[in-house]
DNA sequence: GCTCACATTGTACTTTTGGACAGGTTCCGG
DNA sequence: CCGGAACCTGTCCAAAAGTACAATGTGAGC
């Protein structure tokens, strides 16, 4: 499969070439075209030489060729990272990662996988913990709640106020204050505002219970 | 690579053997030693044959012996596999996926990266968005708040009341509601609630501006 | 020295929330 | 037929939240 690096300032090109003799390198993406010539090739995309403001801009054109696309970044980090596979990259790895990583990370893009540093799948799956599989304890909870109260705590779990609920649910306020009483007692939590932290399972400092 | 594959009841065995000619069946961990021999293995673990309950054991034991591991599913679903990879697991595919699958998942397992259905990861990500990466919006208007704004905005973003806050900055209710009253306009939020799910990056219905 | 932003606080008021006590209707299971 | 759960609603009240108007002190920059 074909190796395209694109970058406006081809430094470690030695490198890449070491990694991949036959690769081509581009100074940008619309040199691409040429470089691919309608064959299968995996888009390397070194941030190191773009615009922090234009980065997101790449990105997007980079993955709407359909090629897959892993991205060098000089500085590493989470945040980055996860915008990067967020927005469609199959890799994420460091500018200077050396020639024989370089192809480990091709092989495992080549065949349909996601490469990324060490550790970093785990530090995603654990910040994502909370809004993939809820708190054993809130999912129980929640199934205490009548399917009134729940349509009145998902309500209050985007932010309403008790008299859009009430327009909201075709009730009057008083019930709906009725349903909240029942469910702050259930869930055990003290207030609206808790409330709503709780069903976005989100910990608060001062939950009772 | 060596491959073993561990199933109580091995009715794909033909299938698996066919993508690693050489690979073991064994019935369960317990017996994953002599079949490992102290080498380098792929461990792929077959739910289908394992009561749910111990689901979770078996998986955390396959993960401990250090060797990478593979999940088959017989009814593959987002929150189990995110559950599995949560776990430690490298792939998660279909307990019926085809050699030639099979073939590819390690490949990528046995380079380093990660293997799972096509669009698994995407939808991990999105998921995952409003804990990892602040909204745009959100984070330039946090930059809007001052220090003293940003504290007891945090501590909103708990659940506190503004008894509490004021207990906790040692400053008077009157003082908490004036910042409050500041921080709704800079995030154009309507009250604490919406300000709590703001900060917390979670969507309102009803957020105005 | 002056101006401005920030932080703090007061009094007073309105609005919203939440609890207490009370009552009604409908549906379902025993 | 009866009892209980679920759902709905009323009046009344206290507490909390939020807004309006006002004021003072401090520190930094010009």
């Amino acid at each position: 499969m074909k190796q395209v690096f694109v970058s406006a300032n081809p430094g470690l090109r030695e490198r890449w070439l070491q990694a991949f003799p036959g690769a081509r390198v581009v100074p940008g993406l619309e040199t691409l075209p040429g470089a691919v010539n309608g064959s299968r090739a995996i888009l390397w995309l070194d941030l190191g030489t773009t615009p922090p403001a234009q980065r997101a801009d790449d990105l997007r054109a980079a993955v709407a060729t359909g090629q897959p696309v892993v991205v060098m970044s000089p500085v590493p980090g989470d945040a980055e990272a996860f915008q990067c596979l967020n927005q469609g990259a199959m890799g994420y790895c460091h500018s200077g990662a050396a020639p024989e990583q370089l192809r480990e990370i091709a092989t495992v893009v080549e065949h349909g996988g996601f490469w990324m540093p060490p550790g970093l799948m785990q530090r995603f799956l654990a910040l994502s913990s909370r809004v993939i599989a809820p708190q054993p304890r809130v999912e129980r909870e929640l199934n205490e709640l009548t399917s009134r109260e729940l349509m009145v705590a998902e309500q209050v779990a985007h932010g309403a106020s008790n008299r859009e609920i009430a327009s909201a649910l075709n009730i009057t306020e008083r019930t709906v204050k009725a349903h909240l009483s029942t469910i702050f007692d259930k869930l055990g939590v003290r207030d609206r505002v808790q409330l709503a932290l709780a069903m976005n399972n989100i910990p608060t400092y001062s939950t009772v219970n």
